[in-house]
DNA sequence: CGCTCGGTTGAAAATCGTCAAATGGCGTGG
DNA sequence: CCACGCCATTTGACGATTTTCAACCGAGCG
């Protein structure tokens, strides 16, 4: 489907759509993760509305008031913080199911950008209703803590793999992770389509852009990998793995 | 104080004390930020007791059963990961306030060892407690999320100083937030004792730990520091800040 | 008083970043 | 429909930073 009219500002109208956790293909990866039945229909009445992003916008920017979580629904984004000096780290790429937005709490104001990086749907999940719904519902703030904490158990492998890794190393936990994602949502894990560019790849795991493609080629002359542009084939995923364990496995 | 006769395994028998948020120094710093009397008050029941450990004993080490989260009463702590293949990464250093354990609610286990690297004093906050607690007590789950979004921004930081900065900076950037953390409990911001080894420093930048020994010695030599052994004097704050910026500053 | 561990320093090697140029998709406009 | 131009990507050469290996120093502790 490509690109919608390029009006531009489409986004802030969030789009009413017949919304329900209880019959999304996601909920086993989103927030609903282990809830009964009953359960998951007291969130139907929560996540109030859909919003389309085109490729390229922001769902949200740093700065922007903290008034509802998203979860994707369908697409692909980055998120990304600027630090003072303009330098920016891409802190992380969320598909299918993954929520954006967790580091809003502090101070109910976003901490980062969130872009989407093709046209994309989330699901809205306000705020007050979280806010709301949770007092009455325990097993939601239960699950909210959980998922909290897995964004910060995930934010500490990157720290190891920023930390600790070489680049071939990153590039392979890079994409060892992607596949391991893409294929927990029924896709391909060894044949996919990147969405970012090599910029962005090269911005979340450390490297140069440069750095970057020549990992890509140099995992190609050893055969793991057959990489043309964004098309990734990956034709030795125990090789890919062993290389991620590092030098040490 | 010094630590306790070495009989080693003193940790796991909690200690009663007079235990009280509402009198503890620290709580502006605390999970109890913002919280007015009355909810400081239900606070005090909840956390029931302190636990003190040696120095180089754990609090808690991966895998372990996450049955509470830990708030620093006195001493210092690193937290560190380890990966697969036994190479470990600190992702973190907390000091009075910080809270421990924040990683341990998705599935219930402990992702991480928390050290202390001198003798310290814990609160123990038990997860059963914090549940049933934050059913009658809105402001406390909103503040469990706030802490932990904090902690995810934080993370990102630490991110962004392990992807885009050069050894100095990193170093820098180190120097600059234990310095601001300390003085926001009431510690010289310029002159203090560094708790940690070269080692860990380096594990936590992302460097080896003769480069974080070459850094201190360069700044030393340019006159920003007096660094002996563990001790440090910041003499140029604001140089160090500007170091910190990045060479863009 | 000697030993061990942490820290410092030096020199050589490896990795990665920087600069530069060439290639190739892809979308736009003619 | 094709040509053009822009942007992403690739690749090469060089240089800078950081790691690695090794030796040495010094403090703290038994």
């Amino acid at each position: 489907m490509p690109t919608p009219p390029s009006t531009a500002a489409t986004p802030n109208r969030p789009a009413r759509h017949p919304v329900a956790c209880s019959s999304c293909g996601l909920r086993e990866l989103c927030l609903p993760v282990g809830f009964s039945e009953e359960e998951i229909a007291l969130l139907d009445g929560m996540v109030f509305a859909r919003r389309t992003i085109a490729r390229g916008e922001a769902l949200f920017r740093r700065g922007d008031r903290f008034a509802a979580l998203f979860a994707v629904r369908s697409g692909f984004f980055k998120t990304c913080a600027t630090s003072e000096d303009g330098r920016d780290q891409v802190t992380g790429f969320q598909m299918g199911g993954d929520l954006l937005g967790l580091d809003g709490f502090d101070d109910e104001t976003h901490r980062c950008d969130a872009i989407a990086l093709e046209d994309s749907q989330v699901c809205v999940i306000p705020h007050a209703a979280l806010e709301e719904l949770s007092q009455t519902f325990p097993a939601l703030q239960r699950q909210l803590r959980r998922v909290m904490s897995r964004e910060i158990v995930r934010d500490h492998g990157v720290m190891m793999l920023l930390s600790g890794m070489r680049s071939e190393e990153r590039v392979a936990a890079f994409l060892v992770n992607l596949a391991g994602r893409l294929q927990a949502r029924g896709f391909s894990p060894s044949s996919f389509v990147l969405r970012m560019t090599r910029q962005e790849i090269g911005t979340y795991l450390g490297l140069q852009l440069e750095t970057v493609s020549r990992c890509f080629s140099r995992l190609h002359d050893e055969g793991i990998l057959d990489v043309r542009q964004r098309a990734v084939r990956i034709l030795d995923t125990d090789g890919l793995r062993r290389l991620t364990a590092g030098a040490a496995g």
